[in-house]
DNA sequence: TTCTTGAGAACTGTTGACAATCTCCAAAGC
DNA sequence: GCTTTGGAGATTGTCAACAGTTCTCAAGAA
């Protein structure tokens, strides 16, 4: 749960604490007496927006509000304890981040990246992590080498026990550790955004078991090429071994959406989309 | 309702408001349907937050308002006629594109953008245009390659007349234009969201006529790169040209930031900042 | 039946006001 | 003289209310 892709706010100090961990059961309709949310209650004296913009991006990430779900202002104001000001103001965070989009006089929805738009993504983030390659394989150190033959180790682990769900978290932790130690933090910041934005595509096909061995050999492969400190070997292992990723996942999507409208011939799939 | 941007009120100097229009075309909403005057798709697609917004970011990008300083929201909401409101909603989206930062309780101000920043974003530059070169490479039409090439003479008519100012705005023309032409709408998002931020660092040097002519044979180059067909040459040529020009620019500016120290030995530099 | 129409509800866009916090400066204390 | 303290002014954070637009849905007409 406490992958390390919190997005800092520039000003000031990121918020640490304890997890929310809410069952957002109180249906609020008094303010100021208590909130719904801890994490709000306790820092009222911070910046309501910046609590706001966490909160909604959580709920974004974690599923909580689905690719094409209206936020409506009001009620996700009651819900989170707040006024409408601040929320319009992580909206426009949100909308700037790529996770929402805005419709004049209709309201704020959360984005649904279509797939043209993912493979976009998968090909610019090839790009980035060509150049995290080649920079690891000059500069890691032996201490974050190590780290990070324990993360590939990790990962095979849990293709052996065939946790696809673990795997998932740790192919993410891996990936945004590797950027990270790539020491370029206009990189990783940026990397991160996009990661944001891909899960809001991945949503229905993290989990396919059968890839794992695929994408952990790759793993090893990248990782022995950063070893070596050939910067072009390493670059192009990250680079292919992204390309693939992609390939994979957007094969799945579009069977996995074959499935669904073969599963569903006459049901609407989506009424929310408006040409 | 009222979309004056005239300073109506007392505080300080009675100024005429620049024109609102123009400014950043973004119009993401994009309805269908044409509507039959243009006068009516502005006001529908566009709120006072999305005015103000662009309206802001044409005066930073401009340098009328400059690096450091500091964005009080009161004086520039009577200076644009509207309320706090829309403008603070303005700022959220400025601070998540990069071109403020905000202190809480403390106010908004333009973001300096530090060297080491300068530094990142031109080796992410680099890794971005290489893709660009490769693709371009790959799959440039002929009358885009003609468009190209008479970006690059008219370049190189600016060199010869030394005129430093036309050849700024044609070197980011045709950059611009050659991410553009890649295809990949994320990859030119970003890239033109880098470019906006490097502005904020490079306003004190975009004019240094004698680097014109290299710059401007690399740019041949290039083209010749990506005219054979290699993508690999076209790739190597886009990277090189970006990781130099970031030299040449880092170098310009610690020369030119020592001049200044020594024009100034006991003058305060930066009274602003605060770790 | 099917399409149009219009009133009411629901929601968003915008504004002004109040509360909390910071900044500045002068007076008191050492 | 130097530091501290306290209060007034200025500025930001937040909220509630008003105004304008869109949506819903039922009634009436073709």
């Amino acid at each position: 749960m406490n992958l390390n892709l919190s997005a800092g706010r520039a000003s000031g100090r990121s918020q640490a604490g304890p997890n929310p961990r809410g069952g957002s059961a109180d249906d609020p309709a008094g303010r100021g007496a208590s909130s719904p949310h801890p994490t709000i209650t306790l820092l009222q004296t911070s910046s309501l927006t910046s609590v706001v913009q966490g909160e909604l991006e959580r709920m974004i990430l974690s599923g909580e509000l689905a690719p094409g779900a209206k936020l409506t202002e009001m009620a996700l104001a009651a819900r989170l304890g707040v006024s409408r000001g601040p929320l319009r103001e992580a909206f426009r965070m949100l909308e700037e981040a790529g996770l929402v989009r805005t419709e004049k006089n209709r309201g704020v929805f959360v984005r649904d990246i279509p797939i043209e738009e993912a493979v976009e993504i998968f090909d610019l983030r090839a790009a980035m992590d060509e150049l995290v390659g080649r920079r690891l394989a000059e500069h890691i150190s032996a201490p974050q080498m190590k780290e990070v033959r324990g993360l590939v180790e990790q990962m095979e682990t849990a293709v052996k026990a065939k946790d696809t769900y673990h795997y998932h978290l740790l192919n993410l932790k891996f990936h945004d550790r590797l950027v990270e130690l790539a020491g370029n933090s206009k990189l990783t910041a940026i990397y991160r955004k996009l990661i944001k934005e891909l899960s809001l595509f991945r949503r229905l096909n993290l989990a396919d078991g059968w890839l794992m061995p695929i994408s952990a050999g790759e793993h090893r492969g990248i990782v022995k090429a950063i070893a070596s400190g050939d910067a072009d070997a390493a670059g192009k292992a990250m680079f292919k071994h992204v390309i693939q990723s992609k390939e994979r996942t957007i094969k799945n999507k579009l069977r996995q959406q074959a499935q669904a409208a073969a599963a569903a011939p006459a049901a609407k799939p989506r009424a929310l989309e408006r040409a």
